[in-house]
DNA sequence: GAACTTTTTGTAATTTTACTACAAAACAAG
DNA sequence: CTTGTTTTGTAGTAAAATTACAAAAAGTTC
């Protein structure tokens, strides 16, 4: 755990001295580690013991120890962050940011993510007569790459990006039948009523979506996906590679569930592709 | 820097002490942090001073200061790694290995991105009369969100993941056209063919593929993005996110380059969706 | 508010740790 | 084998951290 949140969090159990300490290790941390017990106790106007004490009071075994906890802190305090792009940046800068809020917002998606939930998707998916990806805009390309992986598989699987083709689908759609509905904001109407549709003619309904939206609602299963809210650019960035990656571990664990001798599949599609392309000069 | 990968790299310019000491600190960094001076100095068979040379050399101030650099080492020295999954993998398992090879290679396509060539890109792309996005199988995924971030421009943009029209397309191109080809392998003949036409007709090519291969070779610029060689599972995944992710960078410089007063095009295509969706409920 | 207890803090001594100066060993070149 | 150079270690020194104890401050109780 940060070092550097704990003494924030246990600031109020620390006695006057032990605060004073406190207050000049958060004011400039990266000081700090490179001081010693003795220039850090002249800073706070404290004695030495005090440090040391502080340093106990912290779980650490002494000074020394402390400080490597901070520095560690230190390291791992600016991981990804969420960066607006600004008006004025470089593409340098705009490119940076955006790679920065990509991976800012994975690293959310991950720690949101369900695994029971994913265990229990993958397990329907799995049992399915057959499975139908729907979405629109930004959504529809995920389920468009969705079909892409889950079509290499041999299961009986469609995706449509069409308001009709979906509705028309859902209602033709019946029990070991499952429909896996992509919006990141589940709020859209027209999906809403699909996955209604599809979930009253006994199909199951996966939901890729956000909790407690109307979508939400309509779905048995929700894999929900927390990402930052969409930058001021109005347009669907980190939510759309969150979703995807999603994909990935849906279609992975759809692999693994399957066995060995299935995967073999898998190589079948990669190999019927190979006349199609250009031979790589092996050296 | 990190500093093991700086013992690493220098391994061959230490004496024979050092090395050892060297192979002591890499066989284990976790358990030196915490050693002292003398602790490390008999584990590796050697004097303290040595050590202390050791530490001098990779330019830290002494034993302590070397310390605070490993200790910051391995609080980010773990960061993203292409992680296989594995046969036996529970779901929390390959969850997790697949959000780290994303992000290992989102940090990858980061490095190799030239921004150079971006912003040449965005040059081009927004003095266009017309952009048009190709792709097959997964690329096409890739087109086919280029094309929901680019419509929203208000320019004259298409997108096919069909191959006749692809070639339609490119045939009917001309001067001040730039056509998008994407392809991670870049070997893919028809594509390749669809580039050829495209250039012949006077349009602009951009290539999103690999450097040195076959469609490379018929762009006006290619924007290589380097991932890792996708998993043994026979899918692309992660050259996928990584082209995305590139997409959201033209699609940014290009806003970024129109100005602020075109700005409010994405508002009113963003406006124009609210109708089809659900209130969201203020609280 | 005095007398007592408990907690907090500091002083001084001690121990541990890291560093320096110098000398011995290992190595290389002639 | 000798000379010069580099590498390594020994022993002493300096610095840093910790401990033990005592003084001071803060709380309690009557």
């Amino acid at each position: 755990m940060n070092i550097l949140e704990k003494i924030a969090n246990e600031l109020d159990t620390f006695s006057k001295s032990e605060r004073k300490v406190a207050e000049v290790i958060m004011s400039s941390p990266s000081t700090v580690i490179h001081a010693s017990i003795a220039a850090l106790a002249k800073q706070a106007n404290i004695s030495e013991p005090t440090v040391n004490r502080f340093c106990r009071r912290l779980d650490t075994k002494g000074y020394p120890d402390f400080k490597l906890h901070l520095a560690q802190s230190l390291a791992n305090g600016t991981p990804y962050v969420n960066r607006h792009v600004d008006e004025n940046d470089s593409a340098d800068e705009y490119t940076a940011k955006i790679f920065e809020s990509t991976m800012a917002n994975l690293e959310l998606a991950r720690k949101s993510l369900d695994t029971n939930t994913i265990n229990r998707s993958v397990d329907l998916l799995t049992q399915a007569n057959k499975i139908s990806f729907f979405g629109l805009g930004a959504s529809a390309v995920v389920a468009h790459d969705a079909l892409n992986k889950f079509f290499r598989f041999n299961v009986p699987v469609v995706y449509f990006d069409d308001i009709l083709m979906q509705r028309m689908s859902a209602i033709n759609s019946q029990q070991g039948d499952v429909v896996v509905v992509i919006s990141h904001t589940g709020r859209t109407k027209s999906l809403v009523e699909v996955a209604s549709l599809a979930k009253e003619n006994d199909a199951t309904v996966i939901g890729i979506t956000t909790q407690g939206t109307p979508l939400a609602k309509e779905c048995n299963i929700v894999l929900s996906v927390d990402v930052a809210e969409d930058t001021d650019l109005y347009m669907p960035m980190s939510s759309r590679i969150a979703q995807l990656a999603l994909i990935d571990i849906l279609a992975t664990g759809f692999t693994l569930r399957r066995g060995t001798k299935f995967r073999d599949n898998l190589k079948k599609v990669k190999d019927s592709l190979r006349s199609s392309r250009f031979e790589r000069k092996e050296p």
